[in-house]
DNA sequence: TGGTTTATACGATTGTATTCGTAAGCAATC
DNA sequence: GATTGCTTACGAATACAATCGTATAAACCA
């Protein structure tokens, strides 16, 4: 059973920018941070470091400088926030929120196809 | 502009009940409420006496039982936490985002057919 | 009418997230 | 080797969310 994953708001962003690098030291993430939010570079250490507390991330000590890595995998939290979204702001209707989502979000042709074809071989079951 | 719209978990979960009731009063919302979490009645109207200071929902005072509303129309919701989700999740990438939910969320296949003739329409633009 | 139930109001407590200041170590540089 | 800059560690303050106990009043009813 995977182990009941709740991160904070602040988590979620770092956790967010660790999964687009793969890897990142407190400063790289910090610096990504600071575009969105207005915090000092201890509070993005701090955060990182309760991170690793709870087992949100590891990280490698060898260099005096720590490098971060996510624990979790992105899909899991997605899967995760997707459910609870589709049953609190869907009603349980998972087409409704795809249909909110392609309304409202820009999706290229090639991408347009691709889902296509995936409800073509669900259709088919 | 719309005002930043940021309800705390517990509320949410509130406002999801108003969204599906249209409106109703805190014994109502407390009995759902109930069912998941083990919470005693005051800390439910507590909650919702702070949703109306905040002006999450309005409240209809005329009975001595009051009867709650809520102010935010449920798409609005719907909208910045698809926004948020395909951002911090799907790395901005909203047919992802349509992929994950199609392939682990039970559809029915009228719902497909909607959804296939919503990407028509979109891809004959 | 008097007691019981059901409501709201509200203060207080507890728990947790967020933020930052300060100290201390290390490494490059002057 | 002293100074400067960058790093982590850590305690403490602040803010906010969540929970509940108690008081008070209205409505119900036997």
């Amino acid at each position: 059973m995977t182990k009941t994953f709740k991160p904070t708001e602040s988590e979620l962003e770092i956790l967010s920018i660790l999964w687009d690098k793969q890897t990142a030291t407190v400063r790289e993430v910090h610096e990504i941070v600071q575009k969105t939010k207005d915090v000092g570079y201890t509070t993005t250490l701090k955060l990182m470091q309760i991170m690793n507390e709870k087992g949100l991330v590891t990280r490698n000590v060898m260099s005096k400088t720590h490098i971060y890595t996510p624990t979790i995998q992105r899909e899991i939290a997605q899967e995760q926030y997707l459910t609870k979204m589709i049953h609190t702001l869907f009603s349980g209707n998972a087409s409704q929120l795809v249909l909110q989502a392609l309304g409202t979000h820009h999706t290229s042709k090639s991408d347009l196809d691709q889902i296509k074809s995936m409800i073509n071989s669900l259709q088919n079951k």
